[in-house]
DNA sequence: TAAGTGATCTCT
DNA sequence: GAGATCACTTAA
């Protein structure tokens, strides 16, 4: 039995959904094909004055559907050849997302996009079966004892007190 | 440890 | 319009 996560389910406090997307299945439909993988990783970006977050220094053409609404997708590209996969939690207007990093077969940010196929094309559609992309609850329990809190990777830029707050996620 | 790679952002 | 930066990966 799996069930697919709704709005209502993003549309928290961003902290609660990134524990509880540990362990949650995200799910393709590409060309036919339907693949799962747990998740396993994520990072919190959270509000106006998380000095880590796109968001920090307001809405831009960019980090748009992070000021949207709950359950979409925000993905962007970096270093020039990576896409980055992000679910948008809380109410349209403030600013937040999840950063998927791994799934179970694809540790890393990057290494997970490219497993699935995953491109701007999905930026800012909704995590639907429609959009081809989405988390479904699988009923897989992940204990805190199995849950391990560090700080965010590559986020130095943002000064001591954002860099170090244990805001990344990941089953251990 | 460092190079690769190009969109995006922040100034001029 | 130019220059810097970057929520990373890979190969060494």
């Amino acid at each position: 039995m799996s069930q697919i996560l709704t709005q209502k389910f993003f549309n928290r406090q961003t902290e609660k959904v990134a524990r509880e997307l540990l362990g949650k299945f995200l799910v393709r439909r590409y060309r036919g094909k339907t693949t799962a993988r747990m998740i396993t990783e994520v990072e919190v970006y959270d509000g106006f004055n998380d000095k880590a977050s796109h968001a920090a220094r307001g809405p831009t053409k960019r980090n748009a559907p992070m000021f949207g609404p709950a359950g979409h997708w925000y993905i962007y590209f970096t270093y020039g050849m990576h896409w980055m996969l992000n679910i948008v939690t809380r109410e349209a207007g403030y600013p937040a997302a999840v950063l998927i990093r791994g799934v179970q077969g694809a540790n890393g940010p990057a290494r997970l996009t490219r497993f699935f196929k995953i491109d701007k094309k999905l930026n800012g559609l909704p995590a639907t079966k429609e959009s081809g992309l989405w988390v479904e609850d699988r009923r897989v329990r992940v204990q805190s004892a199995y849950i391990k809190k560090g700080p965010r990777m590559g986020v130095g830029y943002a000064g001591p007190y954002w860099a170090r707050r244990r805001l990344r996620l990941r089953i251990v």
